[in-house]
DNA sequence: CGTGACAGTGCACACATGTTCACCCACGTA
DNA sequence: TACGTGGGTGAACATGTGTGCACTGTCACG
């Protein structure tokens, strides 16, 4: 039991990230107070230096945890994915779905943060966001029939794929979890991605 | 000369928008003072209250302004389409990035308060955005070649447009007007359009 | 057993904020 | 020319804010 020490100061840490993850819930990150975060969790305001320099230091870590939670989700992506294109995209979508519904509080930050918060958390999410592009296109390019294709053209179908992923978990959030209003969502977005995959099929690079 | 009494009244309520405009410029609009917001105005924070009873009703001025510019924006759209589905919508994006160049404070803060900002002004932006995808399912129901088209199907497809238009817009937002970096996002978002209409053209609805 | 590190406390300060109120004084009207 | 409407003023308030400082108690290690 040597490790209390660490495991309380580590305790006191999440305690923080939550509190802050909830009072920002209908709110923006800049908006929120050290103190208020302080009295949520339960500690004196001067307390919480203890664990961040600024509230924006906090924003980042939070950040940094959901574009883990983030990247977890893609792993799996990848993971569930075949050699068909559509079954993998298609079911990457339901893994989305379940990722907002379980992070909910999560993602809301990210969309919230991705243009409100301050530059470093912005910056932050831009970063994810086009290292999910990037990976999007190298396993598109491994895909058959895509062998005609400009490296160029790839990287705009994974960056509209991705946009159109971004706007579904945006709607996401406006559903609640389970309800018939996110299954329809959910099922707007396979067709969606499906008529995407309908234009790939039929598309020729011109040649650059 | 009977309107110079009016006329002041507009003129300051226009430098209130635009300093909340200039400020909010680098964060979001409920980080905003009214204090701040006067200061820059030249006004004495109490005279404030002679134009808007609250920053949140300054906000929602703000958004329904931009949203009468957005929707001019679509109209210009509209006048400027012919039958033929490609020009149309390619040359929207023209007409898109032409737009958020010269309103980029506008859209800037669209952006940033479609998530962020107070329910009022998220709602008032949800419902500009649902506007244009419905206008766009209609438009295209005119089209040649989607009478085999189930109104979901249309709907659905309005709704992939539209949300790559909106990213289209929110990365447009983060190049200066008249870079290489700007034209590249046009032109990208030019090929996505293209490859939504390869895809569009090959869609078969299932019947329902 | 003793001792140092350190998470958490309590107080203090200097500001910034929203909102109120009584007060101007210039403009448009009568 | 006289008057009242109304945009703008300035002082005042209660409250909330970030941050510095000296402190305390307890846990883990030599």
């Amino acid at each position: 039991m040597s490790q209390t020490r660490v495991e309380q100061k580590e305790r006191t840490r999440r305690a923080i990230l939550d509190a802050a993850l909830t009072l920002s819930e209908d709110s923006a990150l800049v908006a929120l107070s050290l103190r208020q975060v302080a009295k949520q969790v339960g500690i004196v305001p001067t307390a919480f230096y203890r664990h961040f320099p600024s509230i924006e230091d906090l924003g980042l870590a939070l950040v940094e945890e959901s574009l883990d939670t983030l990247r977890a989700l893609l792993r799996e992506l990848r993971r569930a994915a075949g050699e068909d294109a559509a079954t993998m995209i298609d079911g990457s979508v339901t893994v989305l779905v379940e990722q907002v519904r379980q992070d909910h509080a999560h993602y809301g930050f990210i969309a919230r943060e991705r243009f409100a918060g301050p530059a470093a958390v912005r910056d932050a999410i831009a970063r994810g966001i086009e290292l999910a592009e990037r990976e999007l296109a190298t396993d598109l390019a491994h895909l058959p029939g895509t062998t005609a294709w400009t490296e160029r053209d790839l990287e705009v179908l994974s960056a509209l794929i991705v946009g159109a992923m971004v706007i579904t978990a945006e709607r996401l959030l406006g559903t609640s979890p389970g309800s018939p209003a996110e299954q329809r969502v959910a099922d707007d977005a396979r067709t969606q991605i499906r008529m995407l995959l309908v234009g790939a099929r039929n598309w020729r690079s011109r040649t650059p």
